[in-house]
RNA sequence: CGGGGUGUAGCGCAGUUGGAUUAGCGCACAUGAUUUGGGAUCAUGGGGUCGGGGGUUCGAGUCCCUCCACCCCGACCA
């Protein structure tokens, strides 16, 4: 366990730790254009897992995935109020084509709604149509002034659910169990405890009745929106005329959810489990979850090597032999870098035991095994202990880093000593939210289902107190 | 958009008062040899419109003007 030198600390200066990583790691690249990173090998990989965990979700629970396209003419996108007002500032417009200026500029889509609902009221038109459940993977193009690899780029991957429904208490049963299924992802897959709750009002999507969310923390206490799913109500299903003729054969608006997951929660896989040798992928994620690295170029060596690949790989798991021309440490501290969460060392000091070495990426510990055991099986055993201990160390970490306050000058102590999530009582007014605001830009991360009862009384104002809220400073 | 800063090889930098040439150094890269249990060593080699344009001068990476790009701090955001 030797600190990788070529980095910066994650205690001594969080962000460049984070740019180095993603970097090095080959996660993402830059590219010529001021907020448009390319995801390289690494990074795709990753994100081909998440989507094939999700997609095979998805269409266990009745979705069906669709393509939009990527163009948006203004009058659809202006046509819910309170969705323009909360995109508009940051579009990117299509003007010309070719040579020619166009009649109406075209946006590139900062996310789909509009064109889901141009595309229902087509389609719809009575309860035999209901529901629709509709997924599409893509990428979104929003003009952010301040740009982040992964955290905040103009353009992003992400998946967006769009359904309609007959009924409020179908669409809102959709929204929740979107919820759950992001929940469990994290959770389950990505190892990364989840505070789930309400948005406020003043958090909630532009255009939503209701915003739900997954709010994660990252090693340096700051809280990352990690999923979100939306109730629209008929918010949409107005403007957009999506009606349909029900039971009673009256026409009727459709209830509407959305709910998505973006490659920034690729960034709360880095920002919670990585150190500082790099990233530390939980196994049921990792693309590659055993690296087997030959200590010498010797035939003996390799033949050993080759053959554990093999019986890895009929074992299930995903073993690959690191054969590049470079000397041991060098494997060695290239491989943490990536976060394989396993890595089995074959050297010749080892065989002429017949044993190997095998070393966890998570806590660096190592051991022997002999030859004669059965490896692969005892790799699969310990890739599911490696997965239960991620967890079971981001929640320890998120729960020392939860702290209760229970005056301004509590929030103000915790965010300028060591940022977290924050639980203190809330009037429900938006005024004193934007008072909490002015302390460093604490923000609502949103009313967690499981709500205690910290005092009577708002933490800000002092009147009575409606909810408990956690609080935090955010990506 | 407001305040501050930086542009020299893929990356990180040096280049002193304008006179030092063919603009250097480290890492990375290429070839060869010896190596391989925590980022190997030696040898050889390739790579530059000094951010762009204009000006001053016998002479500009260096001085002046102008444009551009990027970074940091604020306001806005998945």
């Amino acid at each position: 366990m030797i600190k990788n030198k070529e980095i910066t600390s994650r205690d001594e200066n969080f962000a460049d730790w984070y740019t180095n990583i993603v970097q090095k790691a080959n996660i993402i690249d830059y590219s010529s254009v001021k907020g448009f990173t390319i995801l390289a090998p690494n990074g795709y990989a990753l994100w081909e897992k998440f989507q094939n965990i999700l997609d095979t979700k998805f269409k266990e629970l009745g979705h069906q995935n669709v393509y939009m396209p990527m163009l948006i003419p203004e009058n659809l996108l202006t046509k819910e109020k309170d969705h323009v007002e909360g995109f508009a500032p940051e579009v990117a417009w299509v003007t010309y084509g070719g040579e020619q200026k166009l009649e109406q500029k075209l946006c590139i889509r900062p996310t789909s709604e509009t064109l889901f609902c141009e595309y229902y009221s087509k389609i719809v038109k009575s309860y035999r149509d209901l529901p629709k459940l509709y997924n599409q993977w893509c990428s979104v193009v929003r003009w952010e002034k301040e740009t982040r690899p992964l955290l905040r780029s103009r353009e992003f991957l992400w998946q967006e659910g769009h359904t309609i429904h007959a009924s409020a208490e179908e669409a809102e049963k959709e929204t929740m169990q979107m919820l759950k299924v992001y929940q469990d992802f994290f959770e389950n897959y990505l190892a990364i405890p989840v505070l789930v709750g309400q948005k406020t009002e003043k958090e909630k999507f532009a255009g939503a009745e209701k915003t739900f969310t997954c709010e994660a923390l990252m090693y340096n206490g700051v809280t990352l929106q990690s999923a979100t799913s939306h109730y629209f109500g008929q918010n949409f299903s107005k403007p957009f005329d999506i009606k349909f003729l029900n039971r009673d054969n009256k026409l009727e608006y459709v209830y509407q959810t959305s709910w998505g997951i973006t490659t920034r929660s690729m960034a709360a896989l880095i920002m919670v489990h990585g150190d500082d040798n790099g990233l530390v992928l939980p196994p049921k994620v990792a693309p590659i979850q055993v690296v087997i690295i030959p200590i010498k170029d010797a035939p003996e060596v390799l033949s050993v090597c080759q053959k554990l690949e093999n019986d890895l790989k009929e074992t299930g798991i995903c073993a690959k032999v690191d054969n590049s021309n470079q000397s041991a440490g060098f494997k060695f501290a290239e491989n943490e870098m990536k976060g394989i969460p396993l890595r089995l060392e074959v050297g010749p000091r080892d065989l002429e035991n017949n044993q190997i070495t095998l070393a966890r990426r998570d806590n660096f510990e190592k051991q022997q095994v002999s030859l004669n055991e059965n490896v692969a099986n005892l790799c699969k055993n310990l890739l599911e202990q490696i997965q239960q201990d991620m967890f079971n160390r981001a929640k320890k970490r998120r729960d020392e880093k939860t702290y209760v306050a229970k005056s301004m000058q509590d929030i103000k102590d915790i965010i300028e000593k060591h940022p977290g999530f924050i639980k203190a009582m809330w009037c429900g007014d938006k005024a004193c939210e934007e008072e909490i605001k002015k302390i460093n830009g604490t923000k609502s991360r949103c009313i967690p289902f499981c709500e205690e009862h910290i005092a009577d009384t708002c933490v800000c104002c002092g009147k009575k107190a409606k909810h408990m809220v956690v609080w935090g400073i955010q990506y």
